[in-house]
DNA sequence: CGGCAATACTG
DNA sequence: CAGTAT
DNA sequence: GCCG
């Protein structure tokens, strides 16, 4: 039954279920809950002039969250039990506790805000490192820096001095670098490796080259070593004929070098997002379009746009030559710009990819071998055929309100019974989708990706050949919910998967607790909370 | 010292 | 297959 | 960079 705050704090009243003194067989991982985020810490802080400085015990830094650490295959669980079991035998100490008040499941939205800087730091050091992966390994110091930046936001404790170092030290991730970059920043402010790496100018040159969409690393090294530094270079040796070998990409992507270094607002992404589903509605009647990625999040504002479109004719299939049709449309209204992929029929982001010709199926019969009956009529139903898979689209679209502004956009179809893999996938975020991915191989045994989740040893390893039997063997999931009941993890909403911790196993009826909310608070987090 | 998600598209 | 992308 |  749906939740109402009154009942909840009648249950909290009651203690109907009161919170448990954490137990071996149970864990806290050094996390705020979600659900003590943003209010719990400010609040304990405020009272007595902080409680970092006071209590120096551990069990009055992580006082709640209670999360059973039922099965022991689960890696993170394990892990983090493990720095428990370790921690308690190192520390031993009494009470705590005493501030939860009640339970719920499905907890609600994450906030974070919670040690800004110590997190702005280490992102920056990620992508100093992800932008600029000279060293094989940077890739993996990059990854590791951007997850520890989302995990310092969410401990339950605000880093204020180098007296909870020796905290952090029994919080997975937190190594001595890390630590040692921490101290540094609560000394100094600043971190020395920072502004070792924004000072080399090499690293410098090679971040600007990759910022080039479809240059990475390994062409940004390229370019550098021809001694281009900046984006200017580049077009001026482009203009002068030097880089004639950039692929078509790489040229939209210099074109569109600033452009795509912006973010559009929301009501930009939701114009675009309706000229491409208005568009798809009448390529394709009865399409299901909807706008992904973080404007789904909820972001303020968005790097690109991307756009799921389903048909529920098309069950195991998509229609084929839709989303090419669909995509030759928005080019012949001036909205797509460029291709940086090609469609079904449609050659891909090359030189004269643009505004083809002027016979509507020319392209389609031209290229594409399986269209069947083509119904012609440009609004009416048509009749597609049938393509066994997904397909995807990568594009340029104008800008509808930023005249001249030339922005990303995704596009992808996908069979209609993959809906639920599909759109976790295009939600993301990236992190949550790994963390996710990682969930499921390790403590699940099964394979998941954006066409469903497969219990390994199905035969789906070999690429397209596989690709029914890799859907049939799927489990089914008509529901995002769906998919994480399969998991074993609490449902995130899309606002709150931001972040590869944003993954907790489903309490297997073991409560977890909340600490104290204002009834506003709770109101406000909770009204919508589902508790079965 | 191996693993860190899993896949699509291009040339 | 490597490189870049999601 | 960190973990097992």
């Amino acid at each position: 039954r749906t939740v109402t705050p009154a009942w909840i704090l009648a249950q909290f009243k009651h203690s109907s279920f009161r919170h448990q003194e954490p137990t071996l067989d149970q864990c806290w991982t050094g996390l705020a809950h979600p659900s003590q985020k943003r209010k719990a810490a400010p609040d304990t802080r405020n009272k007595g002039g902080g409680w970092i400085q006071k209590s120096r015990n551990l069990h009055e830094f992580a006082p709640v969250t209670v999360v059973k650490a039922s099965s022991v295959d689960n890696p993170m669980i394990l892990r983090i039990h493990q720095a428990k079991k370790k921690r308690i035998q190192s520390q031993q100490s009494s009470s705590s506790g005493g501030d939860s008040v009640g339970v719920v499941k499905n907890p609600p939205l994450c906030n974070r805000g919670r040690n800004e800087g110590i997190s702005n730091m280490l992102k920056q050091l990620s992508n100093l490192h992800l932008e600029c992966p000279l060293g094989t390994m940077d890739h993996w110091r990059a990854y590791h820096y951007g997850l520890m930046a989302g995990r310092v936001k969410q401990l339950d404790f605000e880093i204020v001095d180098e007296r909870v170092l020796p905290r952090l030290q029994h919080i997975q991730g937190f190594g001595d670098s890390i630590r040692n970059k921490i101290k540094e920043y609560l000394q100094t402010g600043t971190c020395q490796k920072i502004k070792e790496l924004e000072r080399d100018p090499y690293r410098k040159a090679v971040q600007s080259m990759i910022k080039i969409w479809s240059i990475g690393p390994i062409k940004g090294k390229e370019l550098v070593e021809l001694g281009y530094r900046t984006i200017r270079d580049v077009r001026k040796g482009l203009s002068r004929g030097e880089l004639d070998g950039l692929s078509a990409n790489a040229k939209i992507g210099i074109d569109c070098y600033e452009d795509f270094e912006e973010r559009m607002s929301r009501s930009e992404v939701s114009q675009i997002g309706d000229i491409v589903i208005r568009t798809c509605r009448q390529v394709l009647p009865g399409a299901e379009a909807t706008i992904m990625g973080s404007y789904r999040r909820g972001l303020p504002n968005c790097g690109d746009i991307d756009v799921l479109i389903l048909h529920p004719d098309f069950v195991e299939t998509t229609p084929k030559g839709a989303l090419g049709r669909l995509i030759r449309m928005l080019h012949q209204s001036g909205h797509m710009l460029h291709d940086l992929t090609s469609v079904d029929g449609m050659t891909a982001g090359g030189n004269g990819t643009e505004l083809q010709s002027e016979s509507d199926d020319s392209v389609f019969h031209s290229r594409s071998s399986e269209i069947e009956g083509q119904g012609e009529t440009s609004m009416g139903l048509q009749k597609y055929g049938h393509y066994h898979g997904s397909s995807s689209y990568m594009g340029v679209f104008a800008s509808p309100t930023d005249a001249g502004k030339r922005r990303r956009i995704d596009i992808k179809i996908y069979p209609y019974q993959e809906r639920a893999f599909a759109s976790m996938y295009f939600t993301g975020n990236g992190d949550f989708n790994r963390s996710m991915r990682l969930w499921s191989s390790k403590a699940r045994g099964m394979t998941l990706n954006d066409h469903g989740l497969f219990p390994n040893g199905t035969d789906f390893a070999n690429g397209k050949e596989s690709v029914d039997k890799l859907k049939g063997a799927s489990l089914p999931a008509a529901t995002e919910e769906d998919i994480f009941e399969l998991l074993g993890l609490e449902y995130r909403a899309p606002s709150e998967r931001d972040s590869f911790d944003a993954i907790v196993e489903k309490s297997t009826s073991q409560p977890v607790a909340i600490v104290e909310l204002d009834k506003g608070e709770i109101h406000h987090e909770m009204k919508h909370i589902w508790i079965d």
